[in-house]
DNA sequence: CCAATATTTCTACGTGTCGTAAAAGAGGTT
DNA sequence: AACCTCTTTTACGACACGTAGAAATATTGG
């Protein structure tokens, strides 16, 4: 009922496919800049499959990652150099947010993930609360 | 790499439509089971489209919902009744666990969100903290 | 018990995302 | 010009989801 009417899928966070986040993985792990065939070799050099990609394949997720606002890339180099756009904690903190949403149950939902995490988690939890967020 | 070995997709926690999704927030706000025709008529009566949903459209999101987890069948009533397989709090903690992964930065992750959290809802998740995880 | 009706299952199509990559274009080098 | 190298364009298969008709099955009023 939505889906036809061509909305525009806001991709403030967007869910990645396998591939699409591995890549994100490289550019997240990574200081400097890649382009796709560090990315390609990388890739590689991940999996036991060692199934090497086409670079044309490494080429298209960039540029949909790209449009996703999830990388920058440098177009003045000639081979282009990507970077993620954010911190692998930045968007996990989106996602996280986007999970929550604006919901009236934040609290609710809170509550019980706390239920679930591990005591030591609790205590960590509490020290971050106590220094980033007291007075 | 990934899609066409036909692998399992596991639905722990699934990424729901827009259709599923509306079906999944009235089921959450249901105490009573519901039937599919119970559910067009409620989906027909919430957007303002008012776009009359047939019955089989909504039986068939709701088979694939059963399939994923989220909602249990009772198939001994004629209408069969449908109702959420955990609540809707639970399954945002599910989605809050899938974003955070299973990975070593979840701290970091957690400081930075609490970074961004208001005041009150620092404080109330300090309370929530002393509650649960007290000792 | 049967025909009409209600309900569920099966099958299918359109659109969108993602993995994958060949084909075509663009720009510099010999 | 012929040749690399890199990027853009185009494309295809698989799958998720919205959507629903057709077919099968169950329920029920007469």
């Amino acid at each position: 009922m939505r889906q036809q009417l061509k909305q525009v899928r806001y991709y403030l966070v967007a869910s990645l496919g396998d591939l699409e986040r591995s890549v994100m993985d490289l550019l997240w792990d990574s200081a400097e800049p890649l382009t796709a065939n560090d990315l390609r070799d990388n890739l590689a050099a991940l999996g036991t499959d060692a199934k090497e990609l086409a670079v044309t394949t490494v080429l298209t997720v960039l540029a949909r990652l790209e449009k996703k606002g999830l990388v920058l890339r440098e177009r003045t180099t000639r081979p282009h150099r990507y970077t993620a756009s954010s911190t692998r904690e930045d968007h996990t903190v989106g996602l996280l947010n986007d999970a929550l949403g604006t919901a009236q149950d934040r609290e609710a939902v809170l509550a019980r993930f706390i239920g679930g995490i591990s005591a030591d988690e609790a205590a960590s939890l509490r020290a971050i609360l106590d220094t980033v967020k007291s007075a």
